[in-house]
DNA sequence: ACGTTTACCTACAACGTTGTAAACGCGTCG
DNA sequence: CGACGCGTTTACAACGTTGTAGGTAAACGT
């Protein structure tokens, strides 16, 4: 239609509109003395020269990008990637964009991450750790709103938001307790971890069973070093060598379960009749799987709802000082095939 | 240490290093004439000041941004996932980021996100369309690099890169017939789809049956209209119901096939021995599913890595007249227990 | 010795937006 | 009738960077 390529700016719609760049800035931002007449006008001219505010000027003159950051350790792990699809989904519902980064879940990259010039891009920070623990916490302490999530890093300097998750996992292992199970054995325990999803999921384990009055077993502690599929079908296989005896299993999440599972299966045994399974995650694959897997939502929607609030309010907020908040995600048990009661 | 907040700037930098912001601006941007004992006092002044470019302002001045888009239909898909993963992971080898859209796979989303003002976020647009097909082509005459993913545009006016999906399902079902299949179900096809993932793998089936002999059956095809979990399952529940005979079933992607299976062993089916089955996608899980799966690998790192490529190089390139390409990348049969040959 | 190139550096003006301060017109009040 | 307040609009100066054009020495060619 037009020869010229250059993208409309204030100053060509104040032209059309007859009026100031000003008066066209006050209508595109909403406030609230302008006559009906004039806004008009204006809306016109906008429409008429499809004009789009320029970001990265609005950005550089407010120092607001609209954009926020979320740090995962990798999108191909089932949890993350239905994680970021909530905190999209969230974040579009408060106009906000998102952009992704991957740390690999390496402290080192964790760490250089939160002081990269990247994060001049974005208002704020959803960071998902996984490398990082207690000791690093100090480097949480950075000049722009940051929201934690995952379990290394408790009492820190920021705003977190994660999920219940020692309830959650004596919840799990009561419910296999309450199927008659005694020998629970664990598969994605990380060896020496006290913190971290591992660890609490491993104390909650151990809370429930010392509430029913059965002794731990560390024989039945299968560990591994990442949750990737592949490490529940090795510490399956690792159980299933060592020939010790159990009749269900506690996944530490999700994709290892199902990991874990397959092995069971290829040895032999059914489930839920010769070992039960539990997981946690519930991510949409466990009730597709065979059979269906009993799970633990640990309130992931809520979590990433919720972390896009609370950094939303913290990126308006003037109030620097305001304490950081702890907040808990509400967990359920999702009961399926997987830990059905033995029809005789 | 610093009471003052306030970032360092260029100013900041040359005041301390004696020299004019102009020359600060050259030795960040490897100016070659710059002295040797100059660069030195400046890089030591930008050390001091830690000094960060702002990137508002280097994008309002020099028109980019650094950033390139990712538009995906859903990332809680484990392709999509996969494949973000791949684009995040090639895009930082080229020190860009990646700002991630979701379209939900819906058509007027996606052409509004091709329009949408945060594209100004972006210097260009990897963009895996979904529900657009070729009437709207014109759609993607847009003022930027934009380099499509999938298969429902060909032809069109920008840079594409994709699978060989014909071949690809052709081999798929050559290698279903090369087991004495004869009755091959597909599940997934698209209703009266001839362009599209579904459509042109459902070609690539046809292909091989006649090339093969086989009358082509339609009772044999399975029809959904989105590609989760569930419609895999709910599409073969629909072909179990419906009585028809079949030794084999082509899932035009590993999800599909995945929910097929489970309703399958559900029925009582043994695969591959009643049943073969192959997908496409290769997705981590294909690996690990009982009995793992053999399936396509469409080449998605290959896909990914050169989709940014190209993207970089229309970045970079000022001849706007460059003619848009059309990039296919390689596949391969990844074979596994689902296609075993019986044992007798 | 003198013009001309080369290496290095700088002043200035943009990029397109928003915050600040102030001006304008008009009705209202003392 | 002049002062004041209010609704409406505007001029101007930033935000921090890079492109352009130019300036000053030193190095070079003749």
């Amino acid at each position: 239609m037009n020869g010229d390529f250059m993208a409309a700016t204030l100053h060509d719609v104040a032209r059309i509109a007859g009026v100031s760049i000003k008066t066209v800035s006050n209508v595109i931002n909403d406030y609230p003395h302008i006559r009906p007449t004039t806004k008009q006008r204006v809306l016109d001219a906008i429409a008429e020269l499809d004009y789009r505010p320029n970001l990265s000027a609005r950005s550089l003159r407010s120092g607001r990008t609209g954009v926020i950051g979320l740090a995962v350790p990798e999108l191909s792990l089932s949890y993350f990637a239905e994680l970021a699809d909530a905190v999209i989904r969230s974040a579009e519902r408060h106009g906000v964009t998102v952009l992704i980064e991957q740390t690999g879940g390496d402290r080192a990259r964790e760490v250089e991450l939160l002081t990269s010039p990247r994060r001049q891009l974005t208002d704020g920070l959803i960071f998902s750790a996984l490398g990082m623990d207690s000791d690093d916490s100090e480097y949480l302490r950075v000049g722009y709103p940051l929201v934690l999530l995952g379990e290394r890093i408790f009492g820190g300097p920021t705003d977190h938001v994660t999920m219940r998750n020692v309830d959650a996992a004596r919840a799990a292992t009561e419910h296999l307790i309450a199927l008659g199970r005694r020998r629970i054995a664990v598969v994605g325990a990380h060896e020496g971890e006290v913190i971290g999803s591992a660890g609490l999921r491993l104390r909650g384990y151990r809370e429930a069973l010392e509430a029913a009055g059965i002794p731990f077993d560390p024989a039945l502690i299968g560990y591994t070093t990442l949750w990737h599929r592949s490490n529940g079908a090795d510490a399956m296989r690792a159980l299933l060598a060592s020939g010790v005896d159990f009749d269900a299993v506690f996944g530490l999440n999700d994709t290892l379960t199902l990991g874990a599972m397959r092995v069971l299966q290829e040895a032999g045994l059914r489930i839920p009749k010769d070992v039960a399974a539990i997981g946690f995650d519930d991510l949409d694959e466990a009730q597709y799987s065979l059979p269906t897997l009993t799970t633990i939502d640990p309130g992931r929607e809520e979590i990433a709802e919720t972390a896009v609030r609370v950094l939303l309010e913290r990126i308006a907020s003037t109030d620097l000082a305001l304490p950081p908040r702890e907040i808990l995600a509400d967990f359920r048990i999702v009961e399926r095939e997987s830990t059905a009661h033995a029809a005789a």
